[in-house]
DNA sequence: CTCAGTGCAAAAGCTTTGCATAATA
DNA sequence: TATTATGCAAAGCTTTTGCACTGAG
């Protein structure tokens, strides 16, 4: 896989600029993410890492996406659960749709914070640095079997 | 107050009509949740309410909070730390803009949700529960003071 | 009178932290 | 070699649960 080199040698910069270090663990943790389908939550990259690095703990995964979220290479994303997901930032604005039924995750781009600040007044003064819409619903499918 | 009468009411009637009941604890946490500026954290709400009650427990808050949600009186929100906020179910969607710097959080109503099934296909076909738009930035004082 | 709700205490997640060891720049 | 990062274990928070008792309908 070509972009997987070129976006790891991305990674080791942004870590290096910040006079952090890149370490193996970060690279993996990384990886995962990225081709992580839907979105993950700690333990779930936690329990995929460790398979190809028995040793590594549960406290470096949640260290890890702490750094790796402040250096902007990934997003923290808040379901209605207890605990949050993360994912690759994407170049685009995009947002979320959660099945209740099924618990399929949607995603879709849309503009909203150019809308948003276009359209509220009380938005307009604002300097907009994130952006997150989740839905909830029932997908086509739930909502037959719904009753 | 006169609507408080009112609303207690409504309330009792929410409850009752789904075979539950209406005890002081629960008037007492909507009570502390509709007056509550802002949006209230589980641990909140329990502070102010056992200044009224003092032998309420944290169990019955959380207890509470999980039926008001289910009755949808209430409305859960995700914002970005670990735990869960709360505020009174408005009539129309509306949304919220936090700022990092200061913490204030800004409150606007727009119909997403109308406009994101027209206009995203992927949405089309979903039951659309619940929407929640939350974004996070700068406002204008907290921007011109953050170098 | 009956069953839902409460208080209390204990448990169950998820996440963070202290410290000695290992590894990067 | 000088720090930064890791692993391990322990602690910290938020939230949930079991059970006997209380109170609303």
């Amino acid at each position: 896989m070509v972009s997987k080199k070129i976006a790891t040698s991305n990674a080791r910069q942004s870590l290096n600029s910040s006079g952090l270090r890149f370490t193996s663990q970060r690279a993996l943790i990384l990886n995962i993410i990225r081709q992580g389908k839907g979105h993950l939550d700690a333990d779930e990259v936690y329990r995929q890492a460790r398979e190809k690095q028995p040793r590594l703990s549960l406290s470096t995964v949640y260290r890890t996406l702490q750094t790796l979220k402040r250096l902007g290479l990934i997003e923290e994303l808040h379901f209605d659960e207890a605990h949050h997901h993360y994912e690759i930032k994407p170049p685009a604005e995009h947002h979320h749709l959660a099945c209740l039924g099924c618990g399929h995750v949607v995603e879709f781009k849309y503009p909203l914070a150019r809308l948003i600040k276009r359209n509220v007044s009380e938005v307009k003064d604002f300097e907009i640095i994130n952006t997150e819409l989740r839905m909830d619903g029932y997908c086509p499918k739930c909502r037959r079997s719904k009753k």
